[in-house]
DNA sequence: ATTATTAGTTCAATCGATTGCACTTAGAAT
DNA sequence: ATTCTAAGTGCAATCGATTGAACTAATAAT
């Protein structure tokens, strides 16, 4: 049925091993026998079969790719980045969707491993405890997307550096004129959360400005948590002029309340999102916000995983950092 | 290094042929050994090799996925659809990017099979004789999806039905009282765009109403291509009433004309989209459009793949249909 | 006691490719 | 003529799992 190497060395009369050596281009096969085998399994139609090279070698050129939602716009990016990475050199991508399971995760990392991956790529859900504890029972190496890195943990990753990200908002907004600016934060809880108020409250603090606690509010991360945290702001004596949101989807909400309370963007507030999601440019008006380097996130990884795996680089641990960067719209006004 | 069946036999002293059998829970080996067995595959952390199962049993269990452009909003959901089945089935898939690019489709179809995937699912770019050559001389199930299947060529594929999509739309602007509608095509060589005028046309004669060709334009696929063609029917001495477009896209185009003729949506026309791309909710006014079943793209020809694959069901070819399904939103104006 | 039966297990070949080592042959060196 | 060298190729083991056929031992049937 299939054409392998033993039907190819069957026709020319001649060993597998030479007709393996000669696809290898192995200098002690001479050329002639080389044109010979070019041209068998050429008429021949024969496909090298990857998985029977792959147990012998112990190395399978496939790569696990492990996302969260690739229906979130967010991802698709990440996964084009790897894969263009991947496919540069050689590699294949075996895609797995964790659905923000941890559970799902570590079935899928266990498969992947059976399927004898190279290596593995994973935006991780769930506590880093465990899964790190996890990867310590195996030998795969992996590098982890989009995470902030816990402190005391060795463990390659590429991140995206939210604090850099709320701090060069709020200093584009203080250089506008902005004095009071506003913070609708998610649940203090989440350690993003925390690096996000962190950027913030630096850049005031360097501007001389002073942090007002009211002004920072917790929501979840829905649009309708905007909304609320939103309306909560309006309600306070003193107004901001400006209000940073963790996310475009709870700017949404924002844009929402603000609508409601008969104010108007950027007129009355001025507005950044964080995310730049596909719809924020039809926002109206179009949403000023914080773009992850969602490619690079892809693409960094892998060529930081492909480095440990195949080169001959220092294999230290590495943690890539990425710096979002700001898009500006329409939704912010200069008090100067 | 790693743990394999050799090791488990050796260490409980049977050979690897039993360790093999109580794995599969064959029915000629003790309870006994077979709780040996599971013992110590836990204790010891034996994880199967997958890779040389496939090989012997020239089955992997992996199936290859080749979508044009993986940042189209378009293919997200469809490839979602597909993991779910595929994850059901204890399958997994090989993703690959095609970049719209058949030259790339086949180098990736050639490492597929290499890799012995069991299946393909691919949305094929370019000459369809090309690909279907292609597939004649190489043995291996496939499935393609969203496209009209020409005729004359057997294949398995999964479409939807773009007819039917413009015939619902015109049909609904009929009922709400429009006479004068316009269609705004992409290039009528492409077989897809020949199907979607089909649907219009049949709407309009099915209830008396006599097709204008003046109200029938061409146009390339982006959004300036939406804007030129309704720039151009604005210019006709009798207006429509509605326009309906290829695309979200291109109706965005015309959105935009139409806002700087002076013009309002849906006051002087109604307008209908086709794809449901996320932005299409933000169009001011939101675009009432047609949407594509994407999941169910996805999850129909994986499951139209796996029964071909690994079901005793029939194994005739089958072309499945779905129907994209109308969005209405706050584009269109009844004029009854 | 002898043979048949069956449960439980092992042997050995196999999937397709790679590779260290051994071998052959031809020409070069002595 | 004999030995050496090197080019070119083949042998056979190996990667880890599966499976038909054969084998052993214990029990049942005659």
């Amino acid at each position: 049925m299939t054409v392998t190497l033993k039907d190819i060395a069957k026709k020319l009369n001649i060993s597998e091993s030479t007709v393996s050596r000669a696809l290898s281009d192995h200098p002690r096969i001479s050329r002639k026998t080389k044109d010979l085998v070019r041209d068998a399994v050429k008429s021949m139609n024969y496909r090298p079969n990857l998985i029977a090279k792959s147990l012998k070698l112990k190395k399978s050129r496939s790569i696990g790719l492990i996302v969260s939602d690739i229906t979130n716009p967010y991802y698709p990016e990440i996964i084009k980045g790897a894969e263009d990475i991947a496919n540069k050199n050689g590699l294949n991508i075996i895609l797995c969707n964790s659905d923000y399971s941890p559970k799902k995760e570590k079935d899928y990392l266990n498969i992947l491993i059976s399927k004898m991956v190279d290596g593995v790529l994973l935006t991780p859900n769930g506590n880093m405890e465990d899964l790190i504890s996890f990867f310590s029972n195996i030998t795969i190496p992996y590098v982890l997307i989009d995470i902030k890195p816990l402190k005391g943990f060795d463990v390659n990753c590429v991140y995206s550096d939210l604090e850099y990200g709320t701090y060069t908002a709020a200093k584009l907004l203080i250089k506008e004129g902005h004095k009071k600016i506003a913070l609708v934060n998610g649940p203090k809880t989440m350690s993003p959360c925390q690096q996000l108020e962190k950027g913030f409250t630096r850049a005031l603090i360097e501007s001389g400005i002073q942090v007002n606690r009211n002004l920072i509010k917790e929501c979840d991360l829905k649009t309708e948590g905007g909304f609320k945290a939103t309306s909560e702001i309006l309600a306070n004596k003193v107004l901001p002029t400006a209000i940073i949101y963790i996310s475009d989807k709870t700017a949404e909400g924002g844009y929402e309340a603000i609508g409601k309370a008969g104010m108007t963007i950027p007129d009355d507030f001025s507005i950044i999102g964080y995310d730049d999601i596909p719809e924020a440019k039809y926002f109206s008006p179009p949403l000023t916000t914080i773009s992850q380097p969602k490619y690079d996130l892809g693409a960094k990884s892998m060529e930081l995983l492909i480095g440990h795996l195949y080169d001959n680089k220092d294999k230290m641990i590495k943690k890539i950092r990425l710096l979002p960067e700001l898009v500006i719209r329409k939704s912010i006004k200069s008090l100067a």
